[in-house]
DNA sequence: GCTCCCGCCTCCCGTTGCGTGAGGGTCAAG
DNA sequence: CTTGACCCTCACGCAACGGGAGGCGGGAGC
């Protein structure tokens, strides 16, 4: 079984170029030539190439995959092993870089300032455990978030700023409420917050008593909200905290 | 609020240099300049350089970029938007290419040669919908497959030759079966069905019922597979597969 | 006021991983 | 025996920075 590169470059889905390139640097050289000194490949130069394909695929340069090929006693399986392993910690990244994003049209929503270092701080390299599990937290999903996005597409500028001035005007009741000392798990305190719960249902998504507890969690866990919150008011983030779960707790 | 190149490299987690470069190439000019010459970044730079980097962190060129972010009338939330997409879109690539992964490997248990082409299919641009449907089905999940590397890892040389040995055992034993015309649904047959789910819990993962009955779907959906087994004995996919289903009901 | 060191500036060359010809041989088909 | 599709070897070009040289700026400590 011997192909030449025009083969080899359609079946891996790459240039010509390309498999020349390898053979100029040494990562793949055609196991031997033809008479007039064409390249001929066979099945052990395939597979070569298939590995190297997937490690660049992974974003390696080009010497590091010549190093990991020519190291060891050449079993594949080490290297399929090793691939889904990266595969899957990329895919975790992403799915970071999602929630990220997510977080970020969501705190647009509630008009919050970012710090510069808040903005960036999706592309970094942060600790893996910790934010693995925020992003599972935080949404646990994203069909929320589709919906959302949806209807926000075709909101216009009006639509938002009728969306914002009934965000003031019931951040100005809260606000009076929160210093009248009505208690959190109040009626008045449980029916502003059963208010919220109806605005964001009517402008972004549905919000299920369950999902509104969890938002009301996020509020006083995540800084960023926390301080949205308590510039309205120092302490109503755990004040509307407490009203959303006594709501939730009252309709269940 | 105004930021030096330092401040707001090390900000963003570019080196100063990159940010250079966007400025000799007009993708990312400071507002203003110090007497002394100094760039002046202010809120609004920081702003298109987070846009900046997560769309080169998706693989954009500067170029593209630079269209995207001057064309049209500035608003953030379609770039959010856009690049949720892309996001989900590149993680559903990953995934595939995991559940390829997985796929070699399993073909690799089996021994089975994969043709020049389907060696790359993985890297390709496949019917994005055919395949993520694909993967869903193919395992549902990866718990079996970690299980089965990390069992696997272990083996030695002649691990796998017992292994190989047992299984041409049994092929053996069930091509003799299927010629003597014993029915795929009669004792011998659910008998040898048994034994070759209980070599892969043996050799690679716990596999209930259920999933044997999965992949014994799987051995005569995928032409690869089938393959396999018609190499064996033509016609013994089929038989295989009823009597595992045999096999597997007569044991719920 | 002076010094010291860090941060900033502007060239400018180097690197990776190819793209893209130019100029010319090869091979199977008609 | 020509035509068109492939192949070869140079060889230059390009994106997106990396990294260093050589030289100013600026604030803090003496």
């Amino acid at each position: 079984m011997a192909y030449t590169v025009g083969q080899v470059a359609r079946a891996a889905r790459v240039t010509v170029r390309t498999l020349h390139h390898y053979d100029e640097i040494g990562l793949l050289s055609p196991s031997g030539r033809s008479p007039a000194g064409y390249r001929r490949y066979d099945d052990a130069d395939l597979e070569r190439l298939q590995v190297i394909r997937a490690y660049r695929e992974l974003g390696f340069p080009l010497e590091e995959i010549a190093e990991i090929l020519d190291d060891p006693g050449g079993d594949r399986l080490p290297h399929l092993r090793r691939q889904h392993e990266l595969l899957t910690g990329r895919i975790g990244k992403l799915q970071e870089m999602v929630a990220a994003i997510e977080f970020a049209m969501e705190a647009r929503k509630l008009d919050i300032q970012l710090t510069p270092e808040e903005r960036f701080e999706v592309f970094g390299d942060f600790d893996p455990d910790e934010h693995a599990e925020e992003a599972e937290r935080r949404w646990g999903g994203t069909e929320a978030y589709r919906q959302s996005a949806e209807r926000t597409a075709r909101y216009s500028k009006e639509d938002w700023q009728r969306n914002k001035a009934e965000n003031e005007d019931w951040a100005r009741r809260i606000g009076a409420l929160f210093d009248s000392g009505a208690p959190a798990d109040g009626a008045e305190a449980m029916a502003l917050a059963e208010e919220h719960r109806q605005l964001i249902t009517r402008w972004f998504y549905d919000c299920p008593y369950e999902m509104h507890t969890c938002l009301a969690d996020m509020y006083v866990a995540d800084p960023r909200f926390t301080a949205y919150f308590e510039k309205i008011r120092p302490g109503l983030a755990a004040y509307l905290n407490e009203a959303i779960h006594a709501n939730a707790i009252s309709r269940a």
